[in-house]
DNA sequence: GTTAATGCATAGAAGCACGAGGTATACACC
DNA sequence: GGTGTATACCTCGTGCTTCTATGCATTAAC
């Protein structure tokens, strides 16, 4: 019951994903378990929605990669944020703040009494 | 500077609109009104975004219509909540909260004493 | 040797927000 | 009568993002 709802709101998973790398260096598939686990399973995120924001975000140079080797001996690429991705962080997440308490007021709209 | 972002995550505009209507019949106008208003001017409906998205909800049967005259006296299509409007703002509403709280869950994840 | 988990990637479709444009009424003012 | 402004509605086209589906490659387990 109650299917764990992912469906992020549009520009929200570029956020995600910059917050995730600047705790440090991971690669994506990494990504998308961390915010699956820290977020209790709300938060899923597709491999098909994951890569091209990656990319996008690479392209856009907030991010940065390597490849380098992983703790099981595997190759993949690691991700780290730029210093403009660091400032896009930092933006992004008071524009988040501001939306979500506006919202919120909105939300919390008195009902009139009713119930 | 820093004009007021509205840029509504794609999704949220559904809800909002529901909310609002949900507090007594309105047209669209004024809803757009309503929302920049109690959001303090965070979120600002255009038009554009505002009028499709009510006939969304039309056809879903989310909403029902009636022409009815202002009190400036001009005529104008009031808006309500159905049924199954009623029951989706709720399930929506929930999703929402759901989903802030497991965002707010990652956006807190702790630095580990990086800085 | 085949299944499963890891890891990356792209293509196609669907959905939504928005800017720009258009129509029409009510009212005030000159 | 004419002009301007605010109200009130609508639609088209564009662009962006997300999701589903699919593919490939490697490692380990059975």
């Amino acid at each position: 019951m109650t299917p764990p709802k992912s469906d992020l709101p549009q520009g929200t998973l570029d956020l995600l994903i910059l917050k995730v790398i600047a705790l440090g260096p991971v690669h994506g598939y990494a990504i998308a378990q961390r915010l699956e686990q820290v977020s209790r399973g709300v938060v899923q995120v597709p491999e098909g929605s994951l890569y091209p924001a990656l990319h996008r975000l690479e392209n856009r140079r907030l991010l940065a990669a390597d490849w380098k080797e992983t703790e099981t001996g595997r190759e993949a690429k690691f991700y780290r944020l730029t210093r403009k991705g660091l400032k896009q962080l930092k933006t992004e997440t008071a524009d988040w703040q501001r939306l979500i308490d506006a919202i919120g007021l909105i939300l919390g709209m008195a009902d009139g009494g009713a119930q």
